[in-house]
DNA sequence: TGAATTTTGTTCCATTTCGCATAAAATCCT
DNA sequence: AGGATTTTATGCGAAATGGAACAAAATTCA
């Protein structure tokens, strides 16, 4: 209703956008966040949105390619924080401000405990749609790839024990952040999975 | 169609059922599996079990009831499995055949691979859905410990490294058991996870 | 001012989905 | 054999869902 459309990009010919794509998007992914892919209907997105389905339709495509949009979006966002939370500091300190940023993608202020996006929605389609599977497999990869390299950055610097394998505490790091993106979707408060990203963390650096 | 109900049960007064309650859940809880909760309609489970929906109905409730008793059927199934796996041998042999057995559950010979039920069907659903949450929660927490009396275990046995924390540690299998599932659903290979399960035992095990 | 262009808003249509009502079938009991 | 009982099977109806057509509105350009 009351978005406007910054006046950043130079306007074409025709009638104005009444909506901010980028914000709506943003609302359309927070409509399937709550009740996931199949659960949320076009009717949804557009109370979610204020769009009409034809202006959904013709912003973003069908209802496939607005989830593809807003689950590659969700990657980016999520891998900007990752990688701003792992860069500098002590290996202790850049996990704990990488599973606080993930905390503060789970919970957000108002609404309900959501969980991770990726976790709580493209997860149940991955089985069944192939293109949602191989974006979800690479966001995994990436994460372990993103993890590892923070760890041989800190074997280098000495702050890993010796013998420890970056390869594989990076996959325990993954695996952290995931059972905390899960935990979180089951209702665990934000104190409690702090706990266990302090405990995991402990453990990593040995 | 050719299900046959075993006459193990006294049959009652009218006409007698076409079909076993058992294998219908289990037919049913095969669609969840696939394409979650919402994604599949009670016309898709009619196709699934061959009982039409009334039958559907009768026997088990609507679909939310029916999900409810897939669940709870599936954990019960669950921790079945993961006592068995978990009692005898070393720790390090007790927590592979744990993650062994959870693999040949997510793996099924002729199926596409479809990870854990509870992952890919119910952590959707429980951000707004107060009464599956509870059950994924209380699953979650009998895990952990599942995981930590067996640590214990080992710790009594010396099997343990000084310093260990149990309750930490079963955090950590469980995160393991985890990831394990959710990367099953995104496509990783047995191979790889079987791996994955070897990497965070040598960890958990010290 | 008026044509061209782009988006919006309304409406319709076919299909899916779910619950329910009702009839038909198969068994037990007398 | 016939009534009672329980399940199966068919079909109806209301609501939801996704897609598309079409007119109205708002802007740019000539």
């Amino acid at each position: 209703m009351e978005q406007n459309s910054k006046e950043s990009e130079a306007r074409g010919r025709g009638r104005p956008r009444a909506y901010d794509p980028e914000v709506a998007l943003q609302r359309a992914t927070e409509a399937f966040w709550k009740t996931g892919y199949s659960g949320t209907s076009l009717d949804d997105i557009s109370a979610a949105t204020g769009m009409n389905r034809p202006s959904l339709r013709a912003a973003f495509g069908d209802k496939h390619a607005l989830y593809l949009k807003a689950l590659g979006e969700y990657w980016d966002q999520k891998f900007v924080t990752l990688g701003e939370a792992l860069s500098g500091g002590t290996l202790k300190e850049a996990l704990m401000r990488a599973y606080e940023a993930a905390l503060s993608i789970y919970f957000v202020d108002g609404a309900r405990p959501r969980g991770c996006f990726v976790v709580g929605t493209a997860i149940t389609e991955a089985a069944e749609d192939a293109e949602i599977q191989r974006i979800v497999a690479a966001g995994f990869r990436r994460l372990d790839a993103g993890f590892e390299a923070r760890l041989r950055a800190a074997r280098e610097a000495g702050e890993l024990k010796v013998g420890a394998d970056p390869e594989t505490l990076a996959m325990m790091a993954t695996a952290t952040m995931q059972t905390i993106a899960l935990r979180a979707r089951a209702g665990a408060d934000r104190e409690e999975l702090r706990d266990i990203a302090r405990k995991a963390v402990a453990v990593i650096c040995g």
